[in-house]
DNA sequence: ATGATGATATTTTTT
DNA sequence: ATATCATCAT
């Protein structure tokens, strides 16, 4: 056998993590050294040199894109389809394995799949059932908790109240949670792994299956397995598996969704044979953001360690531009954006990355008026979209009436006269003979003693059950499109105000196409086409912004930039409070968490890298001053070069009284800044406060006054004429 | 059943 | 500043 063309473009360590023998691996893969290529190139290695099935091999990853891309690369490599392939997310392979052995796993044959928009629904309904809305509880911290204790995969009756009464309380919800996803054959995201595991734990028979099946599994970005992934792949790999695990624990950014970076620091625990190889040659950045990278994630304390190298050149230095307020630095980066242009670069390749969502308006703003094409990336998906989430939702109920979910979401949808004091009677009923609202509005409404909501009922239920029997004989996308018209949904929408009906009716159109498109191959294992399609929009949820081919500035923050890169980066808002967040700053663990986010950040910068912050920040309709990220200070000055606005000490002008009083407020003040002499973020010098920047100002002549934020003062009015500020 | 009012909170996101 | 949500009024 030939093994060049799979040997041939790899570095020694890539070369000996693919070539490794057959025994767990560790691979700590440094950020842009090639991690996806080796994975691949294992996977093909496995099956071209050492002969094994594609059939004995199982790849994992957490998102659909990665696993698409893997597959894709792979039989790329392969030269062929490999259908007999197993690629797939963690909650893709847990469906899989659910629908083949539902009975094993104790589930019904139609269950579906919810995502955690429903999740929270269900619980807030499971709130009002139990009048539980003056409780110290919020829907979301509860939703939290229980996806926390499934992450971990706790059972309610695993889990210790400690006597407190509050997780007492909590631990009951999950448990009252739990029996209405049951009753209704729901499952939430964290319930599919869970079950697998249990399918697997419970079964011997069936786990003997798979383990003599998949001889080796490759697991992609395994510093953000959970314990349950965790759990999995171990019973999985059982005594002979070999498990192919690559991470890095330098980019572990998600423990506050159960992501534990502590798997990779207990693989050799846990595999005593296991060897570890380390990928530290990075082919992306220039040397000069590999050593401020490295320079800043050295400063956390619990690391594998590493240290990313290149023989590239060293590049540009990284720049750093102190920005008045949030306004500035959003001028600031379109100038660079337009220099970037201007150079004949794709703004594609450019890249604004910050810490939080709210981050981005400013900078769209901006973008806007310059008439730079931009993209904002974590949009709302198509799947996640109200009008299509009703669409599915009667769908659901066509394919199992017991979800109540699906039920609550559309029984009054479009409105038909069902009110919240017959929802909650059904719920009530419900609730007290432990059925599904579906059967506890037959019952409720066949009670001759029922009011006018009764007959509104009997209509719902009669029209579900008209749309399920009359597409019974419908392909797919007939199906869909019964379940639009019929519904009333179109007509719903058609009232609407504005052009937001429009949208949604031709996204419900939309839905018919995907139904059209949607290629059935998931669907096996004797689901029917309609579940199958139900779990697809529920485990792949779609592009959050599809289309816009034209060429654009991406914007989105540090956590969707991971796996990306662009020769461009700009990382804005570094200031301490924003990034590092505020919320993270109390314990040291989640300061490294952020820290590492940095380095991820950083690490996405191909050529150039801009980091920028502001003096004056307004937040939360507050203004607030903060001084710049720790981060920064953390990369070596020799790396860095700072840019100034160009400081100017302008001259006195006194424009005339009539151009003054015409003018807005703001401009008022901006006119007034010149007219005593001193410029908006200009830099000072204070003999007791130190240096600052100059925020605002007002007044005029002897009674001037402005604002300074000082580096460690924090911010002040001073009189202009006592202050005897230094300008530098 | 829709609309106005006021209170409240406001990292990060995939499945 | 703003978005979401509950509550109350129409």
């Amino acid at each position: 056998m030939d093994v060049t063309p799979i040997l041939d473009s790899l570095n020694d360590a890539q070369r000996t993590a693919v070539a490794a023998p057959s025994e767990p691996l560790l691979v700590i893969a440094g950020a842009g050294s090639g991690k996806t290529r080796v994975l691949t190139h294992r996977a093909a290695w496995l099956i071209d040199v050492e002969g094994i099935s594609p059939q004995s091999l199982l790849a994992v990853t957490f998102t659909n894109k990665a696993a698409a891309e893997m597959r894709h690369r792979i039989e790329n490599l392969l030269n062929m389809p490999a259908s007999n392939l197993w690629v797939g997310t963690f909650h893709g392979l847990a469906h899989r394995l659910l629908r083949r052995h539902w009975r094993e796993a104790k589930l019904p044959q139609s269950f579906q799949i919810i995502d955690s928009d429903d999740q929270l629904r269900l619980l807030k309904r499971l709130f009002k059932s139990l009048n539980l809305d003056d409780s110290s509880f919020a829907p979301r911290d509860v939703q939290y908790f229980i996806n926390a204790q499934k992450d971990e995969g706790l059972r309610p009756q695993h889990i210790d109240d400690g006597g407190d009464e509050t997780r007492r309380q909590l631990i009951s919800l999950y448990q009252s949670y739990q029996e209405i996803c049951d009753r209704g054959g729901l499952l939430d995201f964290a319930e599919l792994l869970l079950r697998a595991h249990e399918l697997w734990r419970d079964n011997p028979a069936v786990l003997e299956h798979y383990q003599a099946r998949f001889r080796h599994l490759l697991v992609d970005e395994f510093q953000d397995t959970n314990a349950i992934q965790y759990a999995w792949l171990r019973l999985l790999a059982g005594k002979t598996g070999v498990l192919f695990a690559v991470g890095d624990d330098d980019q572990s950014i998600y423990r506050w969704r159960g992501a534990r970076v502590e798997h990779i620091y207990r693989f050799q625990k846990d595999f005593p044979t296991a060897s570890i190889v380390k990928l530290e040659q990075n082919y992306r950045s220039t040397s000069t953001i590999l050593n401020a990278a490295n320079a800043v994630i050295a400063n956390n304390s619990s690391r594998m360690g590493k240290n990313l190298w290149t023989d590239g050149k060293d590049g540009e230095p990284i720049r750093v531009y102190s920005a008045f307020n949030e306004r500035d630095e959003a001028e600031f980066i379109v100038g660079r954006l337009r220099d970037w242009s201007e150079q004949g670069h794709a703004r594609t390749d450019a890249a604004i990355l910050y810490r939080s969502n709210a981050q981005s308006r400013v900078l769209e703003e901006a973008l806007m008026n310059a008439r730079i094409p931009y993209r904002v990336y974590g949009g709302l998906r198509f799947f996640e979209r109200q009008e299509i989430k009703d669409a599915l939702a009667y769908l659901r109920l066509v394919s199992n009436r017991d979800d109540d979910s699906a039920f609550e979401r559309v029984v009054n949808r479009p409105t038909r006269g069902i009110g919240a004091r017959t929802v909650e009677a059904i719920r009530a009923y419900g609730r007290d003979n432990s059925c599904s609202m579906w059967r506890a509005a037959g019952a409720i409404s066949s009670d001759a003693l029922a009011g006018r909501g009764a007959k509104s009922i009997v209509a719902f239920m009669s029209l579900v059950e008209r749309i399920a029997r009359e597409s019974e004989p419908l392909d797919l996308a007939g199906k869909v499109d019964h379940v639009i018209q019929q519904s009333g949904l179109i007509e719903f929408f058609r009232k609407e105000k504005g052009e937001k009906g429009e949208t949604r009716i031709e996204n419900l159109e939309e839905l018919v196409s995907a139904a059209r498109g949607f290629n059935p191959d998931i669907a096996e294992e004797g689901m029917s086409e309609l579940d199958g399609f139900l779990a697809h929009a529920a485990l792949e949820a779609g592009e959050g912004q599809a289309d816009a081919w034209e060429d654009c500035v991406q914007l989105m923050t540090m956590h969707s930039a991971k796996g990306l890169e662009f020769p461009l980066v700009i990382m804005c808002g570094l200031e301490d409070g924003l990034f590092p967040h505020q919320r993270s700053l109390n314990d040291m663990s989640g300061l490294e968490e952020e820290r590492r986010l940095c380095y991820v950040g950083i690490t996405r910068a191909r050529q150039l890298l801009y980091l920028t912050h502001a003096e004056q920040r307004r937040l939360h309709g507050m203004d607030s001053y903060a001084q710049k990220s720790r981060f920064i200070g953390e990369i070596p000055a020799e790396l860095v070069e700072e840019i100034r606005p160009k400081v100017q000490v302008s001259r006195p002008v006194s424009p005339s009284p009539a151009l003054r009083h015409k003018s807005d407020r703001t401009s008022l003040r901006a006119g007034s800044a010149a007219d005593i002499g001193v410029r908006l973020g200009q830099r000072v010098r204070h003999a007791k406060f130190g240096d600052g920047v100059i925020l605002n100002c007002e007044g005029h002549g002897a009674h001037a006054r402005v604002e300074v934020n000082f580096e460690s003062a924090g911010s002040k009015w001073l009189v202009l004429s006592y202050a005897n500020l230094d300008l530098m």
